[in-house]
DNA sequence: AATTCTTCGTTT
DNA sequence: AACGAAGAATTC
């Protein structure tokens, strides 16, 4: 009688429903989590191995289609078990293919390659025998006999690479090969008596908490209290069982000035993942970390996906940033991720802010977080004082957007030495351009939306689909001259003000369309630090995770910009933009001061903030939230139904809609054209659906559309589970 | 994601 | 009938 071939499920990256089946070669063996080479049609991809649910029955596929693995990646550390469960239940939460999710696990090309053996240089031989500049400049920085990465050593001594193969040719420096991973040299004791007693007793509560098994805990406290000092406690203390620690950061605060703290308390950098990192350096993190040899890794939402074997402790610092939430390909929420990775992972969860979410506020309230207050002692001493600008009755001149009140405060704060920010969430020179003669407007022409002037790149631009053009000189509708004229302000425009005003002030503009790249905005932040700048003006780049010691004053130029839409979360959002962005102000020795410039002053979130009254503010948005069912207190997905055409987007939306199935717990509401109705030329109709936290939305979501028309031609349907943004 | 299969409309 | 382009279906 013929046995049954060995067969096993194994996960290709891509958008299929399910694992498919694959034969074991003879004699070998593999486990789940292994890479393997698979055939699928006529290419090969590399994949991994899976597992079949419990009790399921193998092949149920004709023997004839089953094809053999090519290749078992042997020298590719395999996925822990963890990462496979993680996998699973991301994708089931956020409907979206196992593929999908793994391919987010896999992104780092070279970690499957075999790895590049790296050479590094060390002084060893006599001076060469011709000696110039640059080349005592190579020995003077490489006199400590260690072996250094050829680059870094050409840098440190500000030469070219070239130099450093001569005096490898000379026989003055050897090259040798470098581990594949430098095992951080740990001082976890080092900086431990230098926390204050408030953070001492807040350390204390926190790691009651972090000492092993899942639990969550908010690190609630107000900027400048110490909360990263009281979360590295919590870092060392993984550390020293061993463990592997997790910092995740929004991707901008991933600085030079965080690293460096961890730096100083730990003795060594963290590993670092965001989409700053050289292809091969994010191969060896990924191995590094699947080896277990990364301890300690600094990331952006993506470093979740890391194959973390040991996974001691996760860290979501800022955790109400919307940085967190991942909108395109799959949709996901890393903070609600991260808690759900440490479930997984029986390993604790810190949620640290200044501004906690109202999620995670509630959670806390429920008993369902531990609730770590820091800094509430010293609130009045350590936060800025508030005030409010009325527009209305302190108007700026005519075309300028800067109050009388605003600027007298600045020429005072600088006459005294210190550091202005002045704080523009709006990007380019200014918003819309219109013609003085017909009244034309400049609108993207694949988008709704008007088209922003970008003046120190001559360009209109759209925000959205990144469609850009020169300004022209005349009108393209009525070919007036010279009849142009921009219309309201952006952070550009505002630098351009200041110039007026501050001629000799040194300025400097931060917005991420000007600085791309992270390692240029790390040196002007070092720049600011070091006060070598007198006046920042920035968009919300300059509220997160950056501490300047010589600020003293934080103008917010427009209160408002946030707070118009019929968006359910802008009051929330806008009040924890501004918190950050005062909270900026006045830290070490200075005394700080935010004004904000308002034309309703008496607004709930302005209100607030000028009485640094937190509380009372989200006290009344989580009430609301209640009464309205939203989350935390109800269940939200989006449905995003695109097309070429806006009347197939439109009749498609509507059949989908027809096709929910009746539920007591959950409503479908639409489809309704989306605010932002073209996106690149496609239109866009959104479904809403409302559930209450008991409803399994997930499953009534996949009943719903598997029932549902297909989408035929162009026409895309998106789920997103709970959206956040609502444009 | 990449390839093959189907369909449909056009050309000779 | 033959050809080609565009869309749908398939891949273990």
């Amino acid at each position: 009688m013929e046995t049954a071939p060995v067969t096993v499920p194994v996960l290709l990256p891509l958008a299929l429903p399910a694992p498919y089946d694959y034969l074991v070669p003879d004699g070998a063996r593999v486990e789940p989590g292994q890479f393997v080479v698979v055939p699928l049609g006529p290419v090969h991809y590399i994949a991994a191995v899976w597992r079949r649910p419990e009790g399921e029955e193998p092949p149920k596929i004709a023997r004839k289609k089953l094809r053999e693995i090519v290749e078992i990646l042997d020298d590719v550390p395999k996925l822990p078990t963890v990462s496979l469960d993680f996998a699973d239940w991301v994708s089931n939460y956020t409907l979206t293919s196992p593929g999908m999710v793994l391919r987010m696990m896999m992104s780092a090309r070279s970690a499957f390659e075999p790895p590049a053996p790296r050479y590094g240089v060390r002084l060893s031989g006599p001076p060469p025998e011709r000696m110039t500049p640059a080349r005592a400049r190579v020995l003077e920085a490489a006199k400590n006999g260690l072996s250094w990465v050829k680059s870094s050593l050409a840098e440190a001594a500000g030469v070219s690479p070239s130099v450093i193969d001569g005096l490898v040719d000379a026989g003055t420096l050897v090259a040798e090969p470098l581990p594949d991973w430098h095992a951080m040299p740990l001082d976890l004791a080092r900086k431990r008596a230098t926390l204050n007693p408030e953070q001492t007793e807040a350390a204390t509560e926190l790691l009651k908490h972090t000492g092993g098994g899942f639990a969550v805990s908010l690190l609630d406290g107000v900027t400048g209290s110490g909360k990263t000092e009281v979360y590295f406690e919590a870092i060392a203390q993984c550390l020293e069982r061993g463990q592997q620690a997790l910092v995740l950061l929004p991707e901008i605060a991933l600085t030079g000035q965080f690293l460096a703290r961890c730096e100083e308390r730990f003795g060594a950098r963290p590993a670092e993942w965001h989409s700053g990192v050289s292809p091969s350096m994010r191969g060896r993190v990924w191995r590094a970390v699947a080896e277990n040899k990364a301890k300690l890794v600094a990331g952006a939402r993506s470093a979740l996906f890391l194959p973390f074997p040991d996974l001691g402790l996760i860290v979501v610092d800022e955790e109400h940033d919307q940085a967190y939430k991942q909108e395109d390909r799959v949709a996901y929420q890393a903070r609600d991720m991260a808690v759900v990775r440490g479930h997984l992972g029986h390993c604790p969860v810190v949620l640290s802010s200044a501004t906690p979410s109202i999620e995670s506020l509630v959670n806390a309230d429920q008993g369902r977080y531990r609730h770590i207050r820091l800094g509430t002692r010293y609130k009045a001493a350590s936060l800025p004082a508030i005030q409010t600008v009325d527009m209305r009755k302190n108007p700026p001149e005519r075309r300028h957007w800067l109050s009388p009140v605003l600027i007298e405060e600045m020429a005072a704060t600088l006459e005294r030495g210190e550091q202005v920010l002045l704080f523009l969430n709006r990007r380019g020179y200014a918003p819309v351009t219109l013609c003085r003669k017909c009244g034309f407007r400049f609108e993207c022409p694949n988008c709704s939306a008007w088209l922003v002037e970008h003046r120190f790149r001559h360009r209109l631009e759209c925000h959205h689909c990144g469609k850009f053009m020169p300004i022209p000189h005349e009108c393209p509708s009525c070919g007036a001259e010279e009849s142009l004229v921009a219309c309201g302000p952006g952070v550009e425009r505002i630098a351009e003000e200041v110039a007026e005003h501050f001629p000799e002030a040194r300025r400097v503009l931060l917005s991420s369309d000007l600085t791309p790249s992270i390692s240029e905005l790390r040196e002007t932040l070092r720049e600011i630090e070091e006060r070598e700048v007198d006046i920042i003006i920035g968009t919300q780049l300059v509220a997160k995770g950056h501490h300047f010691p010589g600020l003293a004053l934080v103008g917010v130029v427009d209160a408002d910009l946030g707070l118009a839409q019929g968006d359910p979360r802008a009051a929330e959002r806008t009040f924890q933009l501004l918190s950050q962005v005062t909270g900026r102000a006045g830290r070490d020795a200075i005394k700080g001061r935010g004004l904000i410039q308002t034309y309703m002053p008496e607004h709930p979130v302005i209100a607030a903030l000028v009485a640094g009254d937190r509380d009372t503010f989200l006290d009344r948005e989580i009430a609301a939230r209640r009464d309205a069912g939203l989350p935390p207190f109800g269940r939200l997905a989006a449905i995003l139904v695109t097309a070429g055409s806006r009347e197939a987007a439109e009749a498609y939306a509507r059949e989908v809609a027809r096709a929910a199935p009746e539920a007591e717990k959950i409503q479908v509401l639409g489809p309704a054209e989306a605010p932002l109705s073209v996106i690149r030329g496609r239109y866009r109709f959104r479904l809403l659906v409302k559930a209450t936290r008991e409803a399994d939305l997930q499953t009534y979501l996949r009943v719903w559309l598997a029932q549902a028309p297909k989408a035929k031609g162009d026409i895309r349907l998106t789920v997103d589970i709970d959206p956040y943004s609502f444009l």
